[in-house]
RNA sequence: GGGAGCAUAGCUCAGUUGGUUUAGAGCAUCUGCCUUACAAGCAGAGGGUCCGCGGUUCGAACCCGUGUGCUCCCA
């Protein structure tokens, strides 16, 4: 068969994904086994898989993959939410460009304009998640909205309700006025920015011409005043006790108050009072019975109640408002500010807060077993050092969670209203119908109409259930696929949704399976990019996946998202890491066709005994790389148990690249047109198909594929079982570490003297372990290409001396040497081991060090002594020799 | 303002209870090679005040304090 230049991953990638899922390997049903359960965090319908996700994903296969290697039953459920406010958004959007109104829609056909939106552009990320290769169970697929998952939800609703952990009230609230609904404080974000602080003087009601003077950020909501607040301690103001102001531009009367929240050193020490429109003043205005006047509309324009300015937008009428201000003499100064300001994580609009009637979860209660749980270390987070403490902080401090959004997308709050307001919480209009006349048993209404609660749930609110609820946890309690995947296994996720998705997830399994819903937690840093910033979908700046794929196979992005990842810090992704990973692929290619030359030109059976020159190679050789396979498999393992995954595949790829490719295959490569000994051959290939196997978690197609051509395979990689690893041969390690240090010693000699690769030489070696040498002297001879090797007792006259350990190499050509460069050489490394030399003497020679140290590092400082004199002594007669 | 984390080669990062031949890897750089698997490669090399200062210790990249700079979370 011929072989392709380089490995071309297109069809390989989809070739090996239809076969498995043809054979169904990603499919799990519960069996004797012990179940690995991963749930995929939901990415949201509106998107296209970002490399964040990327990062995410890949690390849940190769974990996911590895566990089915390793005797478990492997279930990885993908899925997505339901995003209600970005989906909404894009479905108005979308019904906008057809020239459909919203409004104009009942509730019920919005939804299946927005159910299709959904099956149209949903697919979108699965595809995406099938092209990285990743082995999940399709069969399984979850949605948010699911009729089972809906239930489920409104089930979750009741439940809490009933227990007195959900209640309605009004509340002052994050208000987003581009989707016009509320939003929990988890999705504000604020931004720090420079803003303007104007003082604004209010005439006093009193006979004289007198004013007060308040700084604000939003003058704005003047209308909104209902009093002007000052320090009971100012001395400037306590004058003004019973007196009452007038709000400039609508001249509304309002009263003078003192309380000491106001901090008398902050602008002109006294505060204008808007309760409608800041948490603050509306803690105050609870305090003083105060009127609230809500002067903004939900839609971010001013209201009737601001008197001026109605209909028009918020910022637009700040600005027209200053100018009116300053025209009247009202407006005194203006200064800069810096300020922090409430941003939309969904619309990127200012959060308005404004006074609300919303729905909220009591956390309290909830949060208690969440904490303890990750603090007993029931749940494990990774890395922990780093986030148990933002976890524990948010716990601690949680605040009550707004979960009612003014939404058609999502999932209906089961409240129902009567005419007059009262309420009652069931499932179906029927059930409350019923429970409205239990709780209502005087009343003699016949047809009773109750209208629902227009408004749905967050999305949170759903997807906390979701490492129950995919396995049906919360419709169907205790059924059997939940008792042998539930908890789950590992959680990989994003530290940016800590609060939002895995407290939460937390809160909702300890409250509903009476158990936590995974017990790792392995959080992936952010991605970035060259220059540092975050990768978003509003800077642009990050590459579409597909692209990426196509450019350099599923591997290669694989990899290079891997291989530059420590675990839970920020990764800069950079293109050229993917090429990395392409060259990979590449290389472990070209490995593949080296062997395939060799196949046809087998000879022999079994090893030879000692004899040839080729079979002593063969023997060490073979010995050290089973013993060197061995040792990285078991540290692969240890290091991934430690979910170390990057370090544990440049491990697997310094294995690969530099002990197979650039020392094995080196050492057991015939000479030209020569064959190879059939039972070395079919070590290698078995060695070939163990490294294939180590990698395939990390690079699933093209060692599939390699694995398939080495030789005819009766079963596939992807399912093969990993064998228990084998005691290593230390001692052998050792022995192969010595050989290559003097390999590389000798190569360096060669090319410092200029020695062409081609020119062979005559090594001498001086040694008092001539025995050390005897299983590695051919491999040595072939790799510096030395026609003819000796031991000898003396100093070698013309040659180059080289030292390796206590040993000494002279390299004896037909060139002419130049001395002097010989002799710099030698001379800069006396001095370094003298340095040594005397560093360590100073440490013997410290009584102290002597007293308190362990034996066994006095004991290696004694080494470290011996073996610089023993150098020294080495060098000192090199030099000797050049004079 | 409160809290957390980070600072090691040009870049990205390892460095596991303080002692592993006076700090390691990958990428990048330089030198030599079109050697018959691979130039997307091979063989080598250079490159570091372990952020500054102080302390603990026989011994500090590692522990403690402090300063500086960056990042994130919370108000």
């Amino acid at each position: 068969m011929e072989l392709t230049k380089n490995f071309e991953p297109a069809l390989v990638e989809s070739k090996w994904y239809t076969h498995w899922l043809s054979q169904r390997y990603f499919n799990s049903k519960p069996d004797s086994r012990p179940a690995f359960t991963v749930v995929i965090p939901p990415p949201n319908v509106t998107g296209v898989l970002h490399m964040g996700h990327t990062l995410n994903e890949t690390v849940q296969d190769i974990l996911v993959r590895k566990a089915r290697m390793s005797g478990f039953n492997a279930c990885w459920v993908p899925g997505s939410d339901h995003a209600s406010i970005a989906t909404e958004a894009k479905v108005v959007g979308m019904l906008k460009e057809k020239g459909i109104d919203k409004i104009s829609l009942t509730r019920e056909e919005f939804l299946k304009y927005a159910f299709e939106w959904k099956d149209k552009y949903g697919g979108i990320i699965y595809n995406q998640i099938e092209r990285l290769g990743c082995s999940v169970d399709w069969d399984r697929t979850s949605f948010t909205m699911d009729d089972h998952y809906y239930k489920a939800v409104i089930k979750v609703f009741i439940d809490l309700y009933n227990k007195g952990l959900i209640y309605r009230g009004a509340r002052m609230i994050n208000w987003d006025s581009a989707a016009k609904t509320a939003l929990s404080d988890e999705e504000v974000e604020y931004k720090d920015l420079t803003g303007k602080l104007y003082h604004l003087r209010y005439k006093l009601d009193i006979d004289t011409e007198e004013y007060i003077s308040i700084a604000t950020q939003r003058p704005e909501t003047i209308m909104g005043d209902t009093a002007i607040c000052v320090n009971p301690n100012d001395e400037r103001y306590t004058h003004l006790k019973g007196a009452y102001a007038f709000v400039p531009l609508i001249n509304r009367r309002i009263p003078i108050i003192f309380d000491d929240y106001v901090d008398m050193e902050f602008g002109t020490g006294a505060l204008k009072v808007t309760p409608a429109h800041d948490i603050n003043d509306y803690n105050l205005g609870l305090k003083h019975n105060l009127e609230v006047v809500d002067t903004i509309n939900e839609d971010g324009t001013m209201s009737a109640a601001a008197q001026i300015y109605i209909g028009e937008d918020r910022f637009v009428a700040r600005k027209k408002i200053i100018k009116e201000l300053e025209e009247k003499g009202f407006l005194t100064k203006e200064e800069e500010y810096s300020t922090r300001l409430g941003y939309s994580q969904r619309t990127g609009v200012v959060v308005e807060p404004r006074i609300s009637t919303q729905w909220f979860v009591k956390m309290k209660d909830l949060a208690e077993p969440a904490l303890k749980a990750v603090v007993d270390g029931n749940i494990n987070i990774h890395p922990g050092d780093k986030f148990l403490a933002t976890y524990k902080y948010w716990l601690e401090n949680v605040k009550d969670w707004c979960i009612s959004r003014q939404l058609w997308w999502g999932q209906q709050i089961p409240a129902w209203y009567d005419e007059e307001g009262r309420m009652v919480v069931a499932e179906t209009e029927a059930e409350a119908i019923e429970l409205w006349h239990k709780q209502n048993p005087q009343s003699e209404i016949v047809n009773l109409k109750l209208t629902q609660d227009a408004d749905v749930l967050d999305t949170w609110f759903s997807s906390w259930l979701w490492p129950s609820q995919v396995f049906k946890g919360i419709t169907e309690p205790g059924n059997a696929e939940l008792r042998y995947y539930y908890p789950t296994s590992v959680l990989v996720t994003g530290q940016d949704i800590i609060f939002f998705w895995v407290a939460r997830m937390v809160m909702a399994g300890m409250e509903y399976e009476k158990q936590i819903p995974f017990k790792d937690v392995y959080f992936t840093g952010m991605v970035r990019d060259k220059l540092g910033r975050k990768m978003s979908k509003s800077l642009g700046n990050s590459p579409d996946l597909l692209d990426l794929i196509d450019k350099y196979g599923a591997d290669a992005v694989r990899f290079g998202i891997m291989v530059s990842s420590p675990a839970g810090n920020d990764l800069m992704f950079d293109e050229n890491s993917l090429e990395q990973g392409r060259n990979f692929n590449n290389k472990i290619w070209n490995a593949l066709k080296l062997l395939k030359m060799w196949e046809g030109r087998q000879s022999g059976v079994g090893i030879p005994e000692s004899g040839g020159s080729q079979s002593s190679i063969d023997n060490f050789a073979l010995n050290w790389f089973e013993n060197r396979l061995n040792k990285v498999k078991a540290d692969v393992n240890e290091l991934m148990k430690q979910f170390r995954l990057s370090e544990a595949l440049k491990t697997i790829y310094s294995l690969i690249w530099d002990d197979f490719c650039s020392w094995y295959l080196e050492w057991i490569k015939p000479g030209f047109e020569q064959p190879i000994d059939a039972s070395v051959y079919n070590k290698t290939i078995g060695y070939f198909e163990e490294l294939m196997q180590l990698l395939h978690p990390y690079m699933p197609f093209v060692t599939e594929e390699i694995y398939h051509l080495l030789k005819e395979q009766s079963d596939d990689l992807c399912v093969k079982q990993f064998t228990a690893t084998k005691r290593v041969d230390e001692k052998v390690l050792a022995q192969g570490e010595l050989l290559k240090q003097v390999i590389t010693t000798i190569r360096d000699g060669r090319n410092k003297n200029q020695l062409k690769p081609k020119e062979t030489i005559k090594l001498f070696i001086e040694t008092d372990t001539v025995s050390n040498y005897h299983s590695i002297e051919n491999i040595l001879s072939k790799q510096v290409n030395a026609d003819e090797l000796s031991f000898t007792r003396e100093a070698v006259a013309n040659t180059i001396i080289l030292a390796v350990e206590k040993d000494k190499f002279y390299i004896k050509t037909d060139k002419e040497l130049d001395s002097a460069t010989l002799k710099d050489d030698l001379l800069k490394d006396l001095e370094h081991q003298k340095g040594f030399l005397a560093s360590v003497e100073k440490k013997l020679g410290n009584e102290r060090f002597v007293q308190n140290a362990k034996p066994e590092v006095i004991a290696l400082e004694q080494k470290k002594k011996a073996d610089a004199e023993a150098r020294i002594r080495t060098i000192e007669e090199s030099l000797s020799t050049i004079s």
